[in-house]
DNA sequence: GCGTCACCATACACTGCTGTACTTTGGTCA
DNA sequence: TGACCAAAGTACAGCAGTGTATGGTGACGC
C-alpha cells in the first residue's frame, strides 16, 4: 500500500566498503528489523553489527532507542499518507477497473509490499500496547477507508452501501495480511475479492 | 471465538494468601502476559512477581522459558479447535440467525472475548517468526472458514459462493480485530456485516 | 597542509533477565 | 508425630542489551 520504502536496502551482515551511515540508514536496518523479528526485535547491538558498525554511531545519530523507534514511525505514516493521496488522484472512467488496482495495490503480498505489510503488522502490534501509535494508525486506517469509499461510491447504489462495502473490504484486505495466508501458495483473497465484486456488486448496479 | 479461558485469574501483584501454585496458575498469568504485552513480554521474572513468589517454582513446574510458551500456546490451540466443534453443532432452523449468532460471538469484543482476542493477535505475531506457530494458526483459520462456510452454505446460491463469502467475512472479522477498532465506541463491524447480509445475501436468496 | 567536523571506536557501568544448584518450608497421610 | 514431597526460597554465574564518556579518523574546505 506504499512505495518501495528505502533507497538502499542492506541485509548482508558485512557492509561492503566503510562507507559512512546516515541518519536514514539506520533507519532502514531499523525498518528491516521490525520486518524480521518486530519492534521488540529493533535492538541497536544487532543493527550495529548488521550494518557493520559500532553503537556508537547510533547515538551520534540518535539520542537513544526511544528516538529511533519514533522517528521510524513518523518516517512511515508519512510515506503511507502521502502514497494514500497519490492514490487519490488516479481515476479512470472505469470504476470497477479503479478498485481492482486499488485491490491489486492493496493485496500485492511480494517484494518490497511484503516489507511493508509485515511492518505495518508488527506496527499493529506496537499499537496495542502505545496508544499514541493506535491513535496512528486509526487515522492511517480512516485514510484508507475514505478512499475505499471513494471509488465504492461510483458503482454503489447510495452512500452508506458504499461506506459499509469499503469498510467489509477493508478490514478483509487487513485481515489478509495474517490469517489464511501460506506465503509458498498464490494467495487466493484478491481472487475472492474480485469475485464478490463481480458477483454482487455489478449485478446490484445492473438492477 | 473461545469461552473464558482461565479458572482463576489474577491481576493484582501480590496474591492474597499463600495458596500454592499449580502448573496452570502460571499459564493463566502468562497468558495474561502475553495479552498485555506480547509474548516478548512474558517473563517468567515478572510473572513470578505478579504471583507473588520467586523463579523458584517456575523451574519446579516448567523445564525453561520455551517450556511455558509451547504449552500456553498448545492450551489455546486444544480450547479453540474444541470451541468451534461445539459451534458447528448448535444450528437453529433459521439460517441467517445461526449466522448472526456465529456474527456474534466471533465479534463480541468485550470482557474475556477481549482478552482472547489479543491473545490470539499476539499469536499471530508470533506465528510470523514461528514456522510452527504459522502452520497451528493456519489450521485454526481454516477450521472456523469451514465452519463459516457451512453455514453460508444453508443460504448461498452455490457452494462456491459460500465459500467465497465464508473467507471474505473470515478475513474481514480477523481485520476487524486491529483495525478500525477504537475501544471506546461501539464496534460497527458487526452491523456492517450484519447489514451486508442482510442486504445481499436475503435479495440473493429471494431472486 | 592542516584544521574542522561528521562519523565511528573503545571502554566502562549498569540493568534486566535466564538458568541451575542447592536448601527450606509446609501440608498430607501413614 | 514424623517422613515424604510438592512447592517455594536463596544464591550464584552468565548473557544481552542500554547509555555515556571520551578518544580516534578521514574527507573536505580554505
Amino acid at each position: 500500500m506504499q512505495a518501495s520504502p528505502s533507497r538502499h536496502e542492506q541485509a548482508t551482515p558485512a557492509r561492503q566498503a566503510s562507507a559512512r551511515l546516515k541518519r536514514d540508514d539506520w533507519l532502514d536496518a531499523a525498518f528491516h528489523a521490525a520486518v524480521e523479528h518486530g519492534f521488540d526485535g529493533v535492538r541497536v547491538l544487532v543493527l550495529a553489527d548488521t550494518l557493520g558498525v559500532t553503537r556508537g554511531s547510533f547515538y551520534w545519530h540518535f539520542k537513544d532507542h526511544a528516538d529511533l523507534i519514533t522517528a521510524l514511525i513518523e518516517r512511515w505514516r508519512a510515506a503511507e499518507l502521502s502514497s494514500n493521496q497519490g492514490m487519490q488522484q488516479l481515476a479512470s472512467l472505469d470504476p470497477v477497473q479503479d478498485l481492482e488496482t486499488l485491490l491489486d495495490a492493496a493485496l500485492a503480498h511480494g517484494g518490497a509490499d511484503l516489507s511493508n505489510m509485515r511492518f505495518e503488522l508488527a506496527l499493529r502490534g506496537l499499537g496495542r500496547r502505545d496508544p499514541g501509535v493506535a491513535a496512528m494508525l486509526l487515522e492511517v486506517d480512516q485514510a484508507r477507508v475514505r478512499l475505499f469509499a471513494g471509488k465504492f461510491a461510483r458503482i454503489a447504489p447510495d452512500a452508506k452501501t458504499a461506506t459499509d462495502l469499503a469498510a467489509l473490504f477493508y478490514l478483509a484486505i487487513v485481515g489478509s495480511f495474517q490469517a489464511l495466508s501460506r506465503p509458498q501458495a498464490a494467495h487466493p483473497t484478491k481472487h475472492y475479492l474480485q469475485d464478490i465484486i463481480g458477483r454482487y456488486l455489478i449485478k446490484q448496479q445492473a438492477q
